[in-house]
RNA sequence: GGGCGAUUAGCUCAGUGGUUAGAGCGCUCCCCUCACACGGGAGAGGUCCAAGGUUCAAGUCCUUGAUCGCCCACCA
């Protein structure tokens, strides 16, 4: 079994590159899986994603001059439904464009009630547990979207600021005890000089001389005329600023602890919407950053702004609309997360679920071993809302009776409120009017999709899912917490039996061609849609493989995908000539069933007249390596890795070498060699086709249809993937053809630096000593003649004679070209030169590393006699060389 | 303030201590040879950021530094 359950997209928005990546290396996993015979679920489905849905909702409004406040909550959340219809249903289009191969009979939205009902179950055992509880503390809170946020949708922007140092009077009566300097006042030091209006004391560090006299005493708080107390913690730091801070403890976290510390007040001096409120006196009604004005202002002309200063700090602002975050207590919904945490970090260390790539452990450790309580309650209208009702009488809380979900107006809801309250049995009770954050239900994703809490057969089968591969930039958000979920809720065993994925595969992001990240803002991201229409599917798909290796972000160019459609052309030109062929073989009475059905691709290799031919054991021998080279790839994520060696194999190997060697055997032989060759062609390709499927579904599936296959047979999708078969394994027919392609490669590039004319054939002259080889050459003669562009090969045994021509050396080897028109001798020398130049450096080095005697004994042996070998090969090319030289020095 | 990553060919990047460090694109030269010019063939191009260290052996491991990027973070 091999299940995998999308991250899902947010249902308002569109698949996007980073999908495409994302999904091009599922798809790759899930594809080669199933070929291997596995039972395979790729579970798709979308995210209602709270905030982000509703944001996007709400801009549309704006567009009507509406505000959500304006629809009410019914007619809002129907308006987000019409919305997720269009948007879901552009979705799975897109998917199916990319050659997703998911299970849509299984397609899941976060809000559908099965899995509004694993979130009432997981909330309501949570609960029970007291993991869920409810409290009045410090939160993030957004003034645009008028919500809460948990700190991960926080995110900070450094930004050059201002630090107002400001003038806090002592009180009357309290100047007789005045600090070190004398001063009347104490001078605090704020970048948010608005939240003045809600200070209820000046702290200072109790070891500070500077303020020792003052701690107890009274100060007067500017503009608002209120007697605030200097307290002393340990928390202030004496370096920074005056060393004295203003506390405001409904609007800042440290504040907050310090002031339940010292037991001050807390004065919330702003609205949900980010004004000012009644508490702000004269600055009530006014925006939070106009209040800061005038504040400014206004404490300047009293005379007590001593001095401003610049100051770069962090701002926390919404992750969603940028907004700047204000902290702020608030009633709300919190998940304790360190009873969670510990057998999420136990997984993860233990290598029970292994991360690859492996820095991003330490990260998911180090955030797993801080983790502070999740705050899980939004005030938002699209989600899921909280199964607790609030008693009206004595205000206790009573949860939902169980987790069953109705469906009301076509919406799921609970179904089992409470009938009267927990507490004092009053019955009138409204439900909780909070939603949980989106993550709550994406953090119960790869179970509730398989139908938990109910033990169904999918549960049982799927879960664990396989493998989970997301972008690390959702490692905390989404991974750490189905982790953390999963561990808690589900109801294997072991801890085995209960993670929600057996590992996790961290991919890349993808970025513009300059490394830059896509943004809207910046204008440079690519379409997935628009890619695929110019350049097609498969040349994306195989783009974003052959960039991804693990922990590096890809850039993306079109340079790049143009490369790789070039690629696919490449794959449909070779299918095309076989075909073309294929059908004069027809003409001439043989079906093509004979020679690519599928039993005879099956039954490869084949040999025709006596031993299958050297090229075909190499071919062969090739395919074997390259298969199991790839899935060893596949493992271990190296998506990179294996889309290289494919496409080397089949541009390189297949089309270069393989289908240009046997061509004349393609036609024209005598019948039973023309057959075998033909079937080995075949097969080899059919084998290609497979290989290549994961990576470019669409292309390998056209061509295979075209092949005969099997009554019954749907899709190269279900065909075998080709594998690493010991029995094929030829290393003597490898290096043979190697050596082949050697002397092939020296034939041509002598030509080439002959300036022979391309389609004049020339004799060469040949020099070995070596007998195996000469033999080798000689069998192959015909092959090597075609495909070097020669008309003979004239051996001679020994070194090479002085003569004049085109000279290529190998240790093994030299050949000549014979050339009236002698090339360019000075070039000729120089290049030369420079080539011995460069060996006489290296093997003084070899030699020098041979020599020592540390190196001799250490060294493993086989390493020492490696270097020997190639010291000998490589003198022996450098004598050659030099004699070369000599030769055209002379001449 | 903590942590992580990167620095290798003109560009974008692979490289799992051990031959002469690779790929794609780009570049140069030749070729429209009957699958493919989105092609074929032949080439040029690298003090692997710097300095130390470990090792018989370092692009690869360690230390320090530089530059760039990212993540986390309640110092006003």
């Amino acid at each position: 079994v091999f299940s995998i359950a999308i991250p899902p997209p947010n249902v308002t928005g569109s698949i996007h590159i980073g999908h495409m990546l994302e999904h091009t290396q599922i798809d790759i996993l899930v594809r080669w899986r199933r070929m291997q015979g596995a039972t395979t679920l790729w579970l798709p489905g979308a995210d209602h994603a709270g905030i982000a849905t509703q944001v996007v909702v709400e801009r549309e409004l704006a567009k009507e001059g509406l505000k959500r406040k304006d629809l009410g909550r019914e007619e809002f959340e129907r308006r987000v439904w019409q919305w997720k219809q269009t948007s879901g249903g552009r979705i799975r289009e897109q998917m199916i464009r990319l050659g997703d191969s998911c299970d849509w009979t299984r397609e899941r939205f976060t809000l559908d009630p099965p899995l509004y009902r694993a979130v009432l179950e997981a909330f309501l055992r949570l609960y029970g547990e007291g993991l869920i509880y409810r409290g009045r503390y410090m939160v993030n809170w957004c003034p645009r979207c008028q919500t809460a946020l948990s700190d991960l949708e926080v995110v900070h922007q450094e930004r050059g600021g201002k630090l107002w140092h400001i003038r806090y009077p002592l009180a009357q009566g309290a100047q007789d005890a005045q600090g070190a300097r004398g001063d009347e006042y104490v001078v605090v030091a704020t970048t948010r000089p608005e939240t003045l209006l809600g200070d209820t004391a000046v702290a200072v560090h109790p070891d500070d001389e500077r303020y020792r006299a003052l701690a107890g005493q009274i100060l007067r708080l500017p503009l608002m005329n209120r007697e605030i107390p200097i307290v002393a913690d340990e928390f202030v730091d004496r370096e920074f600023g005056t060393g004295a801070v203003k506390v405001t403890p409904a609007h800042d976290p440290n504040d907050f602890e310090l002031g339940r510390r010292h037991h001050l007040p807390e004065i919330d001096v702003m609205t949900d919407d980010g004004r000012m409120n009644e508490n702000a006196g004269a600055y009530a009604g006014l925006g939070r950053f106009e209040a800061r004005k005038r504040i400014v202002e206004d404490l300047e002309k009293q005379g007590l702004l001593e001095k401003i200063s610049d100051h770069t700090h962090a701002v926390g602002v919404c992750d969603r609309c940028k907004t700047d975050v204000e902290p702020r207590i608030s009633t709300q919904w919190f998940c304790r997360m360190k009873p969670l945490a510990e057998p999420a970090i136990r997984v993860v260390r233990e290598g029970l679920i292994p991360v690859v790539p492996e820095n991003q452990k330490k990260i998911y450790l180090d955030w797993m071993e801080n983790i502070r309580d999740w705050c899980i309650s939004r005030q938002l209208w699209w989600g899921h809302r909280i199964p607790i009702w609030h008693c009206a009488d004595c205000g206790a809380m009573t949860p939902a009776r169980d987790s069953q979900v109705e469906i009301v107006n076509g919406r799921a809801q609970a179904a089992s409120p409470p009938e009267q309250c927990g507490q004092c049995g009053g019955s009138r009770l409204t439900q909780d009017p909070d939603v949980l954050d989106t993550w709550f239900s994406s953090g119960l994703w790869p179970f509730s999709t398989l139908g938990w809490p109910d033990d169904t057969e999918d549960l049982r089968r799927f879960y664990p899912t396989s493998l989970l591969i997301s972008g690390y930039d959702i490692l905390f958000f989404w991974d750490a917490r189905m982790i953390m979920l999963g561990l808690h809720l589900t109801g294997g065993d072991g801890l085995a039996e209960r993670v929600p994925f057996r590992s996790l595969y961290l991919h890349a992001l993808v970025r513009d061609p300059h490394g830059v990240k896509m943004s809207k803002t910046r204008g440079n991201v690519v379409d997935p849609l628009e890619v695929i229409e110019k350049y097609g599917t498969d040349a994306l798909r195989f783009t974003l493989a052959i960039g991804a290796a693990p922990g590096t972000d890809i850039a993306l160019s079109e340079e790049r995908i143009l490369g790789y459609r070039a690629f696919a052309n490449k794959i449909w030109n070779a299918a095309r000539f076989l075909f073309v062929n294929l059908e004069k073989i027809e003409a001439a009475g043989i079906a093509i069933e004979e020679l690519a059905g599928p039993g005879i691709r099956a039954a490869a290799p084949y040999q025709g007249n006596g031993e299958l031919p050297l090229v075909e054991r190499w071919m062969y021998s090739r395919l074997a390596r390259v298969a199991g080279e790839i899935g060893e790839a596949l493992e271990t994520f190296r998506f990179h890795e294996a889309a290289h060696i494919v496409y080397h194999f089949f541009w390189h190997e297949f089309c270069d070498w393989y289908i240009e060697w046997v061509k004349p055997r393609m036609a024209g032989a005598d019948r039973e060699e023309e057959v075998a060759t033909w079937r080995n062609l075949f097969a080899i390709f059919d084998s290609a086709l497979r290989l290549l499927h994961p990576f470019m579904p669409f292309l390998t599936e056209e061509l295979w249809h075209r092949l005969p296959q099997r009554a019954g047979a749907r899709s190269i999708a279900f065909e075998p993937y080709p594998k690493r078969r010991e029995e094929w394994l030829d290393e003597s027919a490898e290096s043979h053809v190697g050596r082949l392609q050697e002397i092939v490669e020296a034939a041509r590039s002598l030509r080439a630096e002959g300036k022979i004319d391309p389609k004049k054939k020339v004799p060469v002259d040949f020099f070995t000593a070596d007998g195996p080889l000469r033999s080798l050459v000689t069998e192959n003669q015909d092959a090597l003649l075609r495909l070097a562009g020669l008309s003979a090969l004239h051996f001679h045994d020994g070194a090479l004679e002085a003569a004049a021509g085109t000279v290529r050396s190998t240790a093994l080897f030299d050949m000549r070209i014979e050339q009236e028109e002698p090339t360019d001798r000075q070039a000729e020398i120089a290049r030369l030169g420079k080539q011995a130049e460069g060996m006489k450096r290296d093997i003084e080095s070899k030699r020098r590393r041979l020599a020592d005697e540390a190196f001799r004994t250490r060294a493993p042996e086989q390493v020492v006699s490696q270097l020997q070998a190639t010291i000998e090969q490589r003198e022996a090319e450098y004598e050659k060389l030099q004699a070369r030289l000599a030769q055209l020095e002379q001449a």
